[in-house]
RNA sequence: GGGGGAAUUCCCGAGUGGCCAAAGGGGACAGACUGUAAAUCUGCUGGCAAUGCCUUCGGUGGUUCGAAUCCACCUUCCCCCA
């Protein structure tokens, strides 16, 4: 089986230029392929993630991906699917961001011999003459066209500018160049991106009269149709300072029953016919399919280690057996005492478990905390200092947990 | 360039002088039920030293005993005409 027969088992691939052409191509490592990165967060996330292992996949069947970064795409911001204008970043930020990506995408592709190459957008858009682009590739677009692509559909209502408009001619332009000065001969993004993709290739077409191709994997969706790896505290970031490893392995260990078996298939480098026998794994047995998935995942983001140890905390935790070790800890100090105690909302701000006075209180009230797997009720409960020295596990719901201990 | 309209809490959206910390819905959070799932039902959703007090309805001033609500100017956005 080629990369592009498993890519199409997996239910990565959603639309081609030419699938007999792509898929000689990439089974023959021909294809020298390109996926943008807009760097708008000081981190990746699980969107992009997709996008990495896609890449990992066709190079380790011998294709060569060049992982761009849009330091110079983000200064413009893509509209595609959006309803609202991004937040304009400063050059500071975009360079700080891009900065931070490299470092995240070392990690996982391989950048070494020749094997993949990394480029910034910023290295040729920066230098861009307006009139002379005006006239070397505006008269290639036609607004009547552009202005149809599907992209912009959700723009209709609230407005879209010409400053964003451009987007999709930059995007273009970057790879009319790479395919130009680097040698890449196709293009791989999220679904949202075809119609800038297309762009690309007529561009190429009307230019060099040569073909280029493109090629859109499917979104994370889950089971209602929304992006996944968004929580209500944003994205899951792969920077464990932003999520961290417990997070975001929980944040899989939780997903729908409808989406775990999409979601190793999507995601993860098992082979399909492990992933086509649990997929006759049926209600509760699905917990087992979702402890993979997590596990999994937390161990090529974060490594075996957090992964076993993400994985052991949420046993103890849930399972009621294991060590303990490993769960999320909030260490205080004398500072934070008042006459050597502290009130229970206090300490439940002070883990992070409630963002506020008034969120811990009204948990307590409610009934959905507990110290020490005991029931708190009373919102002027205090703990004292031995108490805390020994450690209290708090806990404020089903799920989220920390300990909190009273350090010298 | 001319004319018309809009901005409300996490989001959508009601409110057009006091009864407004602001209807309703969505989402989030908590409880029950469960499998760390979904669905359902219930509660809850500005902050604080909490039967009270403080801050909030795009911004800045003004009118008034009292302004999300009225007036002036500003900002941003949308629509129509050019």
């Amino acid at each position: 089986m080629g990369v592009y027969e498993e890519l199409t088992a997996r239910g990565l691939i959603a639309q081609v230029t030419d699938e007999e052409q792509i898929r000689d191509m990439v089974n023959n490592g021909r294809a020298t392929f390109y996926i943008g990165f807009d760097c708008t967060a000081d981190s990746l996330h699980v969107g992009h993630f997709m996008a990495l292992c896609l890449m990992k996949r066709l190079q380790m069947a011998g294709n060569k991906p060049i992982a761009l970064i849009g330091g110079g795409t983000t200064m413009i911001g893509d509209p595609s699917g959006r309803t609202d204008m991004r937040k304009m970043l400063t050059r500071e930020d975009i360079d700080h961001n891009a900065e931070c990506f490299r470092k995240q995408m070392e990690k996982f592709i391989d950048f070494g011999d020749g094997k993949a190459i990394m480029l910034n957008n910023a290295d040729w858009l920066m230098e861009l003459n307006y009139i002379e682009l005006l006239r070397e590739v505006g008269a290639c677009f036609s607004v009547n066209n552009m202005l149809r692509a599907e992209c912009y559909k959700q723009r209709w209502e609230r407005g879209l500018s010409f400053f964003e408009f451009n987007y999709m001619i930059m995007q273009a332009y970057d790879f009319y160049y790479m395919f130009q000065h680097n040698g890449c001969n196709m293009q791989f993004g999220g679904n949202d991106q075809w119609s800038n993709m297309l762009a690309g290739t007529e561009l190429i077409r009307k230019k060099l009269g040569k073909d280029a191709h493109a090629m859109t994997i499917n979104l994370l969706l889950n089971s209602e149709g929304k992006k996944m790896g968004k929580t209500a505290s944003g994205a899951v970031w792969l920077d464990p300072n932003k999520t961290s490893p417990y997070d975001f392995y929980q944040y899989w260990r939780n997903v729908d029953d409808g989406d775990v078996l999409k979601c190793i298939r999507m995601l993860t480098f098992l082979p399909l016919e492990q992933i086509d026998e649990m997929d006759k794994w049926e209600g509760s047995d699905l917990n087992k399919a979702k402890e993979i998935l997590a596990y999994e995942l937390t161990s090529m983001i974060h490594g075996k280690d957090e992964a076993d140890k993400a994985k052991a905390s949420a046993k103890s935790l849930f399972g009621g057996s294991g060590d303990s070790e490993h769960i999320p800890t909030t260490e205080l100090s004398f500072e934070d005492l008042t006459d050597g105690k502290i009130g229970i909302l206090n300490l439940l701000v002070k883990t992070g478990l409630c963002t506020n006075n008034s969120d811990a209180r009204r948990n307590v009230q409610q009934g959905g905390i507990t110290a020490n797997e005991e029931k708190v009720t009373d919102v002027h409960k205090e703990f004292g200092e031995d108490e805390l020295k020994a450690g209290v596990m708090l806990r404020r719901g089903k799920k989220n947990y920390n300990k909190a201990v009273l350090k010298g």
